[in-house]
DNA sequence: TTTATTACTTTTAAAACGCAAGCAAAAAAT
DNA sequence: ATTTTTTGCTTGCGTTTTAAAAGTAATAAA
C-alpha cells in the first residue's frame, strides 16, 4: 500500500514518514544503541509490540530508510541496518535530543543525562559526526550477503 | 490527563511529546505561513479535523509550546502563539525539511520547491535564525491581553 | 525431536476522522 | 436599539483506522 501524502510541503512530507510513535525510535536505536535484530528491538526499554515491529521495519524498507539482510554464516536472523537515507536522519534525532535536554526536563525530571548529552551539548557536529561515522564502520566490519 | 513517558531516553521523551501526524504540522504552520487562529488552522491544506485540531492546540498549550490569548479588541477570537519553548522546535523543522529536500523528492515528486528551499540548501544557520527572527518582530508587533 | 527465534495473524482496545449540534461574541440588517 | 446572521470555536456521536496483546506458524539450531 504506498503512502498518502498530506500535501506537497516538505516539513509535512517527512512527517508523514516520520511523524509517529515509532519510526524514528527505531532508526535512534539502531544508530545509537546498536541494535539490528528483531529481538533486539523487542528487548528495548520502549517495549515495542512484535506486530508494530514487524509492521514499522517493513514500512522503513520501503523508503529505503533501512535494509533487510543477513550475516554470512546464519540463515536465520534478519539483520536490519541503516542505509544512507537513514544515516541521514541523525540530524534530525540529533535536535530532537537537544530539545528534550532544554525544554523536557522539567515535566519529565528523570530523563537521562551522562557523558553523551554533555559531548552533545559541547559540540553538536562533532556529537552528530561521530553518530555516523561510528554506523558506519560498524556497518564496515559487518559481512552480509 | 498528564502524559505517560515510554522511558528516560532524550530521544524517545521528544517523540513521546512530538511524535505524531499532527503536533509539529501546526507548530510550522504557526513558525511558517504565519497561522495564528483557530479557523487558520482549519484552512490549511493539510485539512486537519476541527475536534483533532481543538485537542492537540490544548496538548501544545499543556506542554508550553504555545500559548492561548486574545487581541486587546477581540473578545470572540483566540490567538494562539508560539513560545519559547515552542521557537526552539525550529531546528527540528528544518532538518526534518532538509531531510525531505534530499531524500523524499523519488517517492514524491510534486514535494515544493523554490526560493525559501534554495535559501535554507545554501545557508541552514541563516534560514533558521530568519524563521525565529521574524516570529519574534510579529510577536512584538501583537499586543494581547 | 525438542527448543528458541522470527514473523505473521487474530482479537481487542484506543485514537483519528467526518459530521453536525451547540454556544457565545461580533457584525449586519431592520 | 433590537433582532438576525455570521463567525469562532467546542463538544458529542458513529465510523474507520491504528495500536496493543496474545496466540500461531515456520524455520533453524541444539
Amino acid at each position: 500500500m504506498p503512502l498518502e501524502f498530506r500535501c506537497d510541503c516538505p516539513f509535512t512530507s517527512a512527517l508523514d514518514v516520520l511523524g509517529d510513535k515509532w519510526m524514528l525510535v527505531i532508526v535512534k536505536q539502531m544508530l545509537v544503541e546498536g541494535k539490528e535484530t528483531f529481538t533486539d528491538f523487542t528487548e528495548s526499554e520502549e517495549a515495542i509490540a512484535t506486530n508494530i515491529l514487524s509492521t514499522k521495519l517493513k514500512l522503513l524498507e520501503e523508503f529505503g530508510i533501512i535494509l533487510k539482510t543477513k550475516r554470512l554464516n546464519n540463515k536465520k536472523t534478519n539483520l536490519y541496518l541503516l542505509t544512507e537515507k537513514g544515516l541521514a536522519l541523525t540530524p534530525i534525532l540529533v535536535e530532537l535530543a537537544i530539545w528534550s535536554d532544554s525544554n523536557l526536563r522539567e515535566i519529565h525530571p528523570t530523563i537521562r543525562d551522562g557523558e553523551q548529552l554533555e559531548f552533545l551539548r559541547k559540540d553538536k557536529a562533532a556529537f552528530t559526526d561521530a553518530l555516523i561515522n561510528g554506523y558506519r564502520e560498524k556497518l564496515a566490519e559487518t559481512p552480509t550477503k
